[in-house]
RNA sequence: GGGCCAGUAGCUCAGUUGGUUAGAGCAGGGGACUCAUAAUCCCUUUGUCGCGGGUUCGAGUCCUGCCUGGCCUACCA
């Protein structure tokens, strides 16, 4: 289809990690296997993009943000510098990095709305959804819990139940908000919807026509969504899509539709374009050059779990807004741990971060390699064979050959034309081709075993030349630079095959033999006559210890996760750390009638806002219920967001002198605990509580 | 419940359109070497190819039933 020599024109995207949480070791196997396929056809002298983007919308990280009483872009900012971290650590060479929250984004989510509009394509409906009053947002079905309509098991999540049932949250019995923990009410709301069964007959012809999809996955759309009209059961129609949100929800408000949207599934693959417009603007290239361009190729890697919608509902958005549909959507498996499956609880969704700590990026790509193909199996990490396979196939056998044979020629360099070595370093070249092949169609694992096939062949040379031998003798001088020059150019010509995978020892080989690694066309012929650096190690070991302090790590950040999230939810640890009774001794002794001159009430905030000017202060209004309002200047700016505090209930003291501020007059003080700065936590009653309610 | 995929040596996997005694790496056993990060090289043990039927001159490979595991099952991000 393509010719090797012919330059061809690649976009290339990762899934878009989601500003919700950390990078894990699951999240690095799409990544890196990306980032490998990039860097390929890069070596190859294609013309490669890689844009890449945070996932940023949508109502998980609305609520995390209320949770932790910061703003959504403050999250998502965090998000996004934690994620770039994590990518750099592991050498990912991605050409931008966006955000779906950009102005980018919005304007082409607009301009793909717009098209798909005018093509008739969109409809309204109803929807009753569960609303949360309390917390004031619809919610989605994870946000619900309830008794299960079927089996009457109760605590079930709002979709399903363990029993296998699926139903509606609106079916539940007794559906409780996680959120807020109250019954939600059921409303009604418009949603708007695109018609997908319009796009039936390309969907089709473009899931089943064999060029753009692994064949498992075409299979599963048919038999899950599309049907087969040739069949008994015949086509099946695709149900219309859900893409509207209604207020609060963060995303981006539909132009068209005040009050409501995009749900984030619709903004979030708009992402790869606004990323690549982003790119486009620093780079000043023409978007349409890109996603409007029968020349280029797109192609996009993705877990099974997104199948659906990067092979429905994406190319069916593509097709009708008149962009390029994808060449290929690449679908991997999953990382299960050791042969289980990941989990947090168990420490074994090891953070990026967490790994990076302890170990050598290069040891997870090649062992992630040395396990990828072209199908959607999982790939497990154990770390026994991790450990034995990156030490056996890279320390051992392929950087062995340079470490065993540098040094003899590091005054003289290679020899000046390439010696005979039997034909190892031509049928190496030959089975270039097909080493390329298996990283064009991502079996990566292929690629891997081809390259220790040739590893296998090139440390018997040297065994049998014997460099050591020859060393002790002058008068063979040439012969050990001939035998050197042969182990040091079978090397190469691995260390190229592998630079894809190990970008770090490519650069360490080029320097090595003063000869930088920049095209996979290197390896068909023999490097001579360059000088030989000083030997410098390449690649450490691994070692168990390291391996295991990684574990250890991950399951202490587990162990501390859970115990945080159970003493929050039941209070139920008492193995408190003793340390804020020595920051703040306990003060004097005093009696029940000190206690009552202080006169603590409980209030509810009605307004709270920035003070201009002030450093620390937010400005509340208290209500005491009736019409008794207290205004109170609080020094708790850092720690709260005015907005997250509106409506809530604290406890004051009601009774204090009030006290001319800088800013005016405060007639109180709320209760809160903690050293200051962030550190504030507001006193707040149990529900059920009221307003002007003194506290004894 | 329905669907997709997988099940080959202790472990990780190769086995092209069915064709001779089923392969590799690691691990295990024995030996060699000492240039190299206890690296390397040579030799070597191990299989009811998940189970049962069927098609065929011939099945790991095709059909079928079952068992086991992973995943998916659209308003979940």
């Amino acid at each position: 289809m393509n010719k090797p020599d012919q330059k061809r024109k690649i976009l290339v995207t990762a899934a878009l990690p989601y500003a919700n949480g950390p990078i894990h070791l699951g999240h690095m196997v799409e990544f890196i296997q990306t980032d490998i396929w990039v860097r390929f056809q890069k070596l190859r002298g294609h013309e490669c993009l890689f844009p890449w983007s945070d996932d940023t919308h949508g109502t998980a990280i609305m609520i995390r943000a209320r949770a932790e009483g910061r703003s959504e872009e403050e999250v998502i900012a965090e998000a996004d510098a934690d994620h770039q971290r994590d990518f750099q650590g592991f050498q990912l060479q991605y050409d931008n990095y966006g955000s779906t929250h950009s102005d980018e984004n919005r304007q082409v989510c607009g301009e793909i709305w717009k098209t798909l509009r005018d093509a008739g394509l969109v409809k309204e409906k109803d929807v009753e959804q569960l609303f949360d009053v309390e917390a004031g947002t619809f919610l989605a079905d994870r946000f619900v819990n309830g008794t299960c309509p079927e089996c009457k098991r109760t605590d079930q999540a709002g979709d399903n139940c363990e029993c296998g049932h699926t139903y509606s949250p609106t079916e539940l019995i007794d559906p409780v908000s996680v959120l807020s923990g109250t019954t939600p009410e059921i409303r009604s709301a418009k949603h708007l919807f695109i018609e997908l069964e319009q796009l039936h007959d390309f969907l089709r012809q473009w899931t089943q026509s064999g060029e753009h999809l692994q064949p498992e996955v075409a299979n599963y759309l048919k038999g899950h969504f599309l049907g087969d009209p040739d069949s008994k059961e015949g086509a099946k129609e695709l149900r219309d899509w859900d893409i509207s949100r209604p207020a609060p929800y963060f995303g981006f408000e539909i132009p068209d539709s005040p009050g409501n949207y995009w749900y984030v599934w619709f903004d979030a693959p708009i992402g790869y374009i606004a990323s690549t417009l982003q790119w486009c603007k620093k780079n000043g290239q023409s978007l349409d050059n890109w996603w409007k361009n029968d020349a280029a190729e797109i192609h996009h890697f993705i877990g099974k779990d997104i199948t659906y919608f990067h092979t429905l509902f994406w190319p069916g958005m593509l097709k009708a807004a008149g962009y390029s549909l994808p060449t290929k959507v690449h679908v991997h498996g999953f990382l299960t741990v050791n042969g289980e499956k990941m989990s947090k609880r168990k420490g074994t969704a090891f953070k990026a971060a967490t790994y990076l700590k302890h170990l050598n990026p290069a040891a997870l790509r090649y062992y992630y390699a040395s396990k990828l193909g072209s199908k959607l199996d999982d790939i497990d990490l154990n770390f026994e064979e991790f450990t034995t396979k990156v030490n056996a196939d890279l320390v051992g056998k392929v950087v062995n050959l340079a470490s065993r044979s540098a040094k003899f020629v590091k005054d003289v360099g290679l020899s000046e034309t390439y010696p005979d070595d039997g034909g190892l370093f031509e049928s190496a070249a030959a089975t270039g081709d097909e080493i390329a092949a298996a990283y064009e169609n991502c079996e990566y694992n292929k690629a891997m075993r081809l390259i220790l096939e040739l590893a296998d062949r090139a440390n018997p040379y040297v065994e049998n030349a014997e460099p050591w031998n020859l060393k002790k003798d002058p008068e063979k001088a040439s012969e050990l630079q001939d035998v050197c020059t042969v182990a040091l150019n079978l090397f190469r010509q691995l260390v190229i095959y592998l630079s894809p995978v190990l970008p770090d020892l490519a650069e360490k080989t080029g320097a090595l033999l003063n000869d930088p690694i920049v095209s996979w066309d290197q390896s068909k012929t023999p490097l001579t006559g360059t000088t030989v650096s000083k030997f410098k190690h390449m690649m450490k070991r691994i070692e168990e210890k390291d391996v295991k302090a990684m574990e250890e790590e991950s399951k202490a950040e587990a162990e501390a996760a859970a115990a945080a999230a159970q003493t929050a939810a039941t209070a139920d640890q008492f193995n408190d750390s003793g340390q804020p009774m020595i920051d703040e001794p306990m003060a004097e002794e005093c009696t029940i009638d000190d206690f009552m001159k202080v006169d603590l009430r409980v209030a509810r905030i009605v307004s709270a806002e920035h003070v201009e000017g002030a450093r620390k202060l937010l400005k509340l209004t208290l209500s005491l219920g009736g019409d008794h309002r207290k205004q109170v200047f609080a020094g708790i700016k850092a720690a709260y967001e005015p907005e997250t505090l509106v409506g809530r209930q604290v406890v004051m003291v009601a009774n204090l002198k009030p006290r001319q501020m800088k800013f005016g007059l405060s007639e109180g003080m709320v209760c809160a605990s903690g050293p200051g700065g962030e550190e504030v936590f507001l006193l707040s009653p149990d529900d059920g509580a009221k307003p002007g309610q003194r506290v004894h």
